[in-house]
DNA sequence: AGGCAGGCTTTTA
DNA sequence: TAAAAGCCTGCC
């Protein structure tokens, strides 16, 4: 591939880090890079420096869909200056450490039944139901690494999928609830445009009342698909944080409105020590 | 009323 | 065999 386009970033960025952060599940990692599929489009993306990143596609594309997925118009660095050593030791040692990673701002509906198939799983196993599901439902799609990949299903797709084909993803127990919210969004029962004018609260509350969808679930779709950086997912991990590293309580309110995105930090760079 | 234990499918380590 | 980016139900 001898066109694509080369952006150089305002922050650091870390594909790597960005790929183990637990928050895409159907990034592969191939011909030195990474591919990954977004909505009906996809690119290859690969680490040149620590600033410089090299994208399969134009630099239209990249103005038009990818600089967005990636985040690019936040300055994570402005965001993290104001958390000292002195004041937050962990949380300063955790931002450091994972320095390079970004919150992705991937689809709605992917990130809310990707959040639905968490749940108690480990990240391994959630990457291949989210695969299995986009091959036996999405669409096949010509790639730009050569060969295919497929997109993830939609509302419509997932919703007629045979009872067969969607047992097929080894959802087990969480099959009915995928099955829900895909009749729930396709029948128009859910309006997932009408969700992105809701406040923080609203949004919540619709979520959850969606059976299999609990505060944690919520927040991950939220956090990951709506990119409401506030949003603070709290699952085994987080709890174990919070319990081992703020005995006296975590700071919450003071970190608003960037809590997920602390959150991110934080989990990753605790996972990595303790698994 | 609200907090808690147990169960749930399947995979992973 | 226990634990895994949890949630639901039933019990007290």
């Amino acid at each position: 591939m001898n066109h694509g386009f080369t952006v150089i970033a305002d922050d650091v960025i870390d594909l790597r880090k960005i790929a183990e952060s637990g928050q895409c599940f159907r990034w592969t990692e191939m011909m030195g890079g990474f591919h990954i599929p977004h909505r009906e489009k996809d690119v290859l993306v690969k680490q040149i420096d620590p600033y410089r990143i090299w994208l399969s596609c134009t630099e239209e594309e990249y103005a038009g869909i990818w600089k967005s997925y990636f985040d690019l118009d936040e300055s994570y660095d402005a965001i993290c200056a104001g958390i000292t050593r002195e004041k937050d030791p962990f949380l300063y040692e955790a931002i450091r450490d994972q320095h390079g990673i970004r919150i992705l701002k991937q689809d709605f509906w992917e990130m809310l039944i990707t959040s639905i198939i968490t749940q108690n799983r480990n990240i391994p196993a959630i990457k291949k139901s989210v695969m299995l599901l986009s091959e036996k439902a999405g669409s096949k799609r010509e790639s730009v690494c050569g060969g295919f990949f497929y997109s993830f299903p939609t509302p419509s797709q997932l919703a007629h999928m045979s009872d067969e084909d969607l047992s097929d993803c080894k959802l087990g127990y969480r099959t009915k609830y995928v099955r829900a919210a895909a009749c729930a969004v396709d029948s128009g029962n859910i309006d997932m445009e009408a969700i992105r004018g809701m406040s923080d609260d609203e949004c919540e509350r619709l979520l959850i009342s969606l059976p299999g969808v609990g505060v944690k679930v919520t927040s991950c779709a939220m956090l990951f698909g709506l990119h409401r950086l506030n949003a603070f997912p709290i699952d085994v991990w987080v709890k174990r944080i919070l319990q081992d590293e703020y005995p006296n309580g975590y700071p919450r309110n003071e970190y608003s409105p960037y809590n997920g995105l602390f959150q991110q930090y934080m989990f990753e760079y605790y996972r990595k020590q303790h698994s």
